[in-house]
RNA sequence: GGGCGCUUAGCUCAGCGGUAGAGCACUCGCCUUACAAGCGAGGGGUCACUGGUUCGAACCCAGUAGCGCCCACCA
């Protein structure tokens, strides 16, 4: 047994990075994949490269590094593959900022180039992710680290795009689709956000006279591509213009007017502009009544029509429009300001601008459908359940996911063109033929992510790693990506695993917002960075703060305050094993039998195996919330308050009672440490080698729960006691006598199994024996156990009335409720018996209190 | 416009049918030799509101109000 000269301050810097290092040197974070133990597999949610790891990356790092901890020291087989995402519309912004900065754009590079100087950025921005989640402490897999553009991914993109192309689930189309007219590419439903946004709503006459019909519009200057107005087939209003042609204002341009049930004849004048090139739904009512589609804007959306608005950005062109139609009197009404949804590019916040495009799409009816059935059919488990609903509505109604991107940066769709024409998609071991040229287009970013869980593992190779670690155990993910990421894995992993899920759960945690519930921003300045708190409070205190929050799908909120108190936590930890080391605490040596123990050692063994049952319960939940709070709790206010406490008194006997508790101690702590390890990885490892001069709580069993420890007599003999000793404490504190002051005092603990205790309550509470007299005494009570004190004269004689009165009135209305209670008939009659009983019981403490207590106050000098 | 959730101590939350809880903050007393990043004691809540079900409701049901989130092609 080695007794380190542990300082009395954890000082978590010393030892983070020297057990980081010694754990990835000894191999304990590599997946053997010929090894033996059931798989516990989980791939991490890839980071963009794109900047650095923030406080939210540290929530979701931690649950699984939590998971896997544990999985670990239970034997399982586990593999936590590591890697990054692309991102590449995130990535491409930012290096193009980057090179803003220098007055160039990605045009000035060039293509070649431009990509070669976005692998540069990613080589230094990895670099510095990677170096994070060292410092967080994640047991991930180094030895398989992957990015969703090597080689190997590459080449699942290509397959698997190569599958569906060949499938018919893979299709080029013109269709509207979001635009950024900023980044100047397409976007699917989900880069796009909404807000609702100040516009003015426009009322405009189409056509003279009797053959007039009123629009409204948001969007006044896409009037200028207008090609007919759609009103309800049913509108009897509009019945007669119907199949009648109007004139289109400043264009001169006649165009019909058409019935569609699309039109909502109770908003604004039941009549609606249709203009199928710039907006999705008149695509629709175009393409049902055979309209044109006249596209009046470049990708830059500057309007392109002839005439006085040509070369006019969208934003200009809107007003110069309304104020040439004024100027012809075709202005009915407008309303402003007028709250609408308009999206935005979730990249840049540029509004979007549905355009009529050439895009690639996938098919996703049939994908959705067997993603949707997997959840329904308990093949993948949703956690919380509450939220696979969200998750149902999204795979039910999903529109066909455009998937290509105007972009440099990404996969580039294996698709290349003919001379003639033909369209040909080359595999990843195909070559295309001589004067064929590839689509330049890349592919959405998610494309990529959603082949993750097997993409990594060696798909398409059959590799020993896929067969061993696909479906992975779980997967753990913010709910804001639920169908951003979850749904498309979902997708494609069937697809391309036969059927099989990606994962068996999906463990979903909330976002971290602070300490007031509001989410953290820049702008706001309320951002926690987590290597800032790592760096002041340790890696162990931040991830344990962070847990501490995690309940199923529901936010964290976290504060400066509560990284302190982790941090205290660690410190209290520490302290506690440095107290079992300079005592001698041990594991060498088997639990001695339990009639060898007292009852003191007994109870903490009964807690300790109700606790490492209650977390083992949460882990099943995902409650890490619960899990910490448990393990905080019984470290802190049994062990070390308590446990701690009565060892010493254990030890200072001597002989076999002082060895036999070295014993005891040693083993808790020794449990406590592994059961804390997920949670702490650092601090936990250093005090464990010290406690047991093994080489790593890393690789250490997790506690067995052991239900032959559960000592419920031990539990209640002990929570008696406590109970005593906080009630003569509480006549101390209110007759302000100092914690150190002796008094004498008289225990009558009425032979009952509390006066085994009588010298660990003597020497806890400061008790020396009675006096030959007694000048003034307390006798404090808890049940049948009393102990009369002695102070000598000092008591002071108001506090302890007004303590007495106070104990007293509670003791009465305690009394008068459970009276009323046992009086109600109905009570008795349906009530359950234990319940009938515990209230007979609590009627029967009352009654004893309320005579104790009067007998006390009965008793205590007048003046 | 749809859907979901929340409202419990100053703050963040747990409890989800039988005596209102935790952490932090607050008050008082303590350097009681593992720990002052600590120890002991204490104060603080008509569990949003209104009805209903029940012997009994913070907990179940209905409605009201406020807050939040997600989805959405009503011009």
């Amino acid at each position: 047994m080695t007794t380190p000269d542990l300082p009395t301050q954890y000082a978590p810097a010393d030892v983070e990075t020297r057990s980081y290092e010694r754990w990835v040197a000894e191999g304990y974070f590599t997946a053997d994949v010929g090894g033996g133990g059931e798989p516990y597999s989980i791939v991490l949610p890839p980071p963009n490269v794109t900047g650095v790891l923030h406080i939210g990356h540290a929530l979701d790092h931690s649950i699984q590094d939590v998971l896997i901890r544990r999985a670990r020291m239970r034997g399982h087989q586990t593999l936590w593959l590591p890697g990054m995402d692309h991102a590449g519309i995130a990535t491409q912004n930012v290096v193009e900022r980057e090179l803003a900065k220098q007055g160039l754009s990605r045009h000035d590079l060039g293509r070649e180039a431009f990509v070669e100087r976005v692998w540069q950025w990613k080589e230094e921005s990895g670099g510095r992710i990677l170096g994070q989640m060292a410092k967080l402490g994640d047991s991930v897999d180094w030895t398989r680290e992957r990015f969703t553009m090597d080689d190997g991914l590459s080449r699942a993109v290509q397959t698997i795009f190569k599958h569906l192309f060949d499938d018919g689930l893979i299709y080029r189309a013109e269709r509207i689709i979001n635009w950024c007219p900023r980044c100047l590419t397409a976007l699917s439903d989900i880069e796009v956000d909404h807000s609702d946004d100040e516009g003015e709503l426009i009322s405009i006459r189409y056509g003279e006279g009797d053959a007039s019909i009123v629009v409204a519009t948001t969007r006044a200057e896409t009037m200028l591509g207008d090609t007919a107005v759609a009103v309800h087939p049913s509108d009897e209003r509009y019945a007669h213009l119907v199949g009648t042609m109007v004139e289109l204002p400043l264009t001169g341009r006649m165009i019909p007017v058409v019935a569609d049930e699309h039109v909502d004849p109770s908003f604004g004048t039941g009549a609606v502009k249709v203009t199928p090139a710039h907006d999705p739904n008149d695509f629709e009512i175009g393409r049902r009544h055979g309209l044109p589609s006249l596209t009046i804007m470049d990708e830059r959306a500057v309007v392109t029509a002839h005439g006085p608005f040509q070369g006019l950005d969208r934003f200009e062109a809107r007003p110069a429009v309304v104020a040439a139609l004024r100027a012809e009197g075709r202005i009915v009404a407008e309303k402003r300001p007028y709250l609408h949804a308009v999206g935005h590019c979730s990249r840049c916040k540029t509004v979007v601008e549905p355009r009529l495009s050439l895009q690639w799409f996938v098919n996703v009816q049939p994908l959705a459908k067997a993603a949707g059935d997997a959840v329904r059919d308990g093949r993948t488990r949703v956690h919380p359940p509450e939220l696979a609903k969200r998750y149902f509505d999204w795979v039910d109604d999903m529109h066909d996911w455009c998937i290509s991107r105007q972009l440099w940066w990404g996969h580039r769709i294996p698709v290349w063109y003919g001379p003639e024409g033909e369209v040909l998609c080359v595999g990843p071991d195909e070559e295309p033929p001589p004067g064929y040229t590839q689509d330049p287009d890349v592919l959405d970013t998610w494309f990529s992510s959603a082949l993750w869980p097997f993409s990594t593992l060696g798909w398409p190779e059959r590799t020993p790693e896929l067969e061993r670690f696909y479906p992975t155990t779980v997967l753990v993910t913010g709910y804001d990506i639920l169908f951003f990421w979850v749904a498309r894995m979902m997708m494609f992993g069937l697809y391309a695993m036969d059927g099989e899920t990606p994962f068996r759960t999906v463990a979903l945690h909330g976002m971290v917002r602070d300490q007031f519930g509001k989410k953290m921003s820049k702008s706001f300045g309320n951002v926690v960075d987590p290597l800032d708190w790592i760096e002041r409070y340790g890696a162990d205190a931040t991830r344990f703060t962070l847990l501490r929050g995690a309940s199923p799908g529901s936010d964290v909120a976290i504060s400066e305050d509560w990284a302190a108190g982790s941090r205290n936590f660690c410190n209290k930890i520490w302290n506690a094993t440095r107290f079992a080391l300079l005592n001698g605490a041990t594991v060498a040596s088997p639990l001695p039998a339990p009639g060898d123990l007292t009852v003191a050692d007994r109870w903490i063994l009964s807690r300790l195996h109700t606790v490492i049952g209650a977390v083992d319960t949460a882990y099943e939940d995902f409650e890490f919330a619960k899990i910490s709070d448990q393990l905080y709790h019984f470290a802190w206010d049994e062990v070390c308050d308590w446990y701690v406490e009565l060892a010493k008194i254990q030890i200072a006997e001597g002989g076999d009672r002082a060895e036999r508790t070295r014993v005891v101690l040693g083993h808790v702590l020794d449990a406590l440490l592994r059961l804390l390890h997920p949670l702490m990885p650092f601090v936990t490892e250093e005090l464990w080698r010290a406690l047991t001069a093994r080489p790593s709580v890393v690789v250490a069993s997790w506690p067995a729960l052991d239900a032959s420890y559960a000592d419920p007599a031990a539990e209640r003999e002990i929570v008696a006691v406590q109970e005593l000793i906080t009630e003569v404490r509480r006549f101390r504190s209110d007759q302000g006598l100092k914690p150190g002051q002796r008094v004498a005092a008289r225990l009558s603990l009425d032979g009952s199994a509390l006066a085994a205790h009588e010298g660990a309550m003597r020497t806890l509470l400061r008790l020396d024996a009675p006096g030959p007299t007694f000048s003034a005494t307390a006798r404090l009570a808890v049940g049948t156990s009393a102990v009369e004190l002695d102070t000598a004269g000092a008591i002071d004689v108001a506090a302890e009335r007004k303590r007495l009165d106070k104990d007293l009135a509670a003791a009465r209305k305690e009394a008068a409720q459970v009276a009323a209670k046992l009086a109600n008939e109905q009570f008795m009659a349906k009530a359950p018996d234990d319940v009938v009983t515990k209230v007979r019981a609590r009627a029967a403490q009352a009654d004893a209190d309320i005579a104790r207590l009067e007998a006390q106050l009965a008793a205590l000098p007048t003046g």
